[in-house]
DNA sequence: TACCCTCTCC
DNA sequence: GGAGAGGGTA
């Protein structure tokens, strides 16, 4: 026999936490899910975060939102929910852009629940998700003192990866003082798209900064530098963090102090 | 040898009607080709009408345009058009939303007339399709008293079948006086969506109403609701009618007094 | 499943 | 005219 106050304890959630925006986490998930099948959301009172290797094991996800950038943040108990991203996805679509969305756990953990309420409250969606067990490897990564640290827009970072992808499969990336340079060498022929700090800074979403310790000459992956990309609507700049023989770190910030969504890709050997 | 009299005789239409603007019968064809292959266009005075079931006959398509909705509308007598909605579909294509259309149809019944002009009317295209003969079974539609009433934006309602029938196949749908709720059950998990009405009726694209005589709670196929809502372009908002153990009945009306779309769809039983 | 193309809406 | 969504194809 369950007492009344089992079964109120039982309706208690685990964890239960609120955005104002739902596009924010719809635009996450359109920038991982098609990297990452399944993932662990792991909560825990500092906030959510998610790291993931893609499925062929050759790059790295790392997300975090923190606590203090939800309009409602509770966890007694730090829990982890196995998610698979297109489930999740579909029912993201269940969501206006402009929907708040609660997320909730209960103790039992096979289960997430996900509300959506429209601004004038007259409409209301409710979504029950199955958990899945997932062992994930939580891989360290170190906190490197990077040796070039460029910010760019991250439209113009979208736009050079998908136009030098047609020429090639790897880019060669070249930092300077003075420049920032990306290079395809293909079958019928080479590119290269070159860009230089602005010197002012008119617009935010025209910014190029570059922070450099030591030059940089590396090759990477246009694929998944593509990948990267779908991260462009999260963030009106990009950073990429280079050093010599290190994976690259390509990171796109949520707003003030919300959170980020890292990639991290080794280089190719030349 | 063929009279000059006999000449003229056999011009002259049995049925002729002009629309002002052929969109509206475009987006007609276009919320019915999909359900429905063939059907007869019934021409009588009191003006254009098609019923039919779907090919599967799970559902049923309801469609009137009223006489007095046409810029002219002339019928002698009685005459059923027999047409291929797919042929159909492919003169109408030929039609610019803003052309006014005339439909007429001779004695023989042999084929029909399609004529377009463009406001400017320096643009004149004619089409002959060939009619086809098809015994149509005319079932009598009940004039029930429904025991709910959900008028509701179009858009709303594309929304939710849409998003609900990536979940699973069939949708429970609930009205109460306070609410009308549309629930999914399916293997990756639940979800549901909850309108109520709205208070203030600030635009006509956001009206929730509901009227109740008993509340009514019933299951129906999601992919026939899908195939419905391609109607939506035809009306801004949307009436579902309900009663226990009686088809759904979904109707678009055309602006004032033109007319009306309606599908109904048997429930499922639980 | 991912990319491309088209179509529609803003 | 541009961007986003949806559908079709590879």
């Amino acid at each position: 026999m369950v007492s009344k106050e089992e079964q109120n304890l039982a309706t208690t959630f685990q964890f239960e936490a609120r955005l104002t925006q739902a596009s924010l986490i719809k635009k996450i998930l359109e920038a991982i899910k098609d990297l990452v099948t399944d993932a662990n959301f792991d909560c825990s009172a500092e906030g959510l975060s998610l790291q993931a290797m893609d499925s062929s094991h050759v790059s790295l996800v790392s997300m975090v939102l923190h606590a203090q950038g939800f309009e409602m943040f509770r966890c007694q108990r730090a829990v982890s929910l196995g998610i698979n991203l297109a489930s999740l996805t579909k029912i993201l679509k269940c969501a206006g852009n402009d929907d708040s969305i609660t997320l909730r756990a209960d103790d039992k953990g096979d289960k997430a629940e996900f509300v959506f309420e429209s601004q004038t409250q007259d409409r209301l969606s409710e979504f029950e998700l199955k958990l899945m067990d997932i062992d994930s490897e939580h891989l360290g990564i170190p906190d490197t003192k990077y040796s070039a640290v460029v910010e760019m827009p991250s439209s113009e970072y979208r736009r050079i990866c998908s136009d030098l992808g047609v020429m090639g499969d790897t880019v060669r990336i070249s930092v300077s003082k003075e420049s920032v340079k990306f290079q395809v060498d293909g079958d019928i022929g080479k590119g290269s798209v070159c860009l230089h700090p602005s010197s002012v800074v008119d617009k935010p979403t025209e910014v190029v900064k570059i922070s450099l310790e030591e030059p940089v000459d590396m090759i990477f992956s246009i694929r998944y530098l593509n990948f990267f990309a779908k991260a462009a609507p999260l963030s009106d700049t990009v950073t990429l963090s280079l050093s010599k023989d290190f994976p690259l770190q390509v990171e796109f910030k949520f707003g003030e102090q919300m959170g980020y969504l890292r990639y991290y890709l080794a280089p190719k050997i030349d």
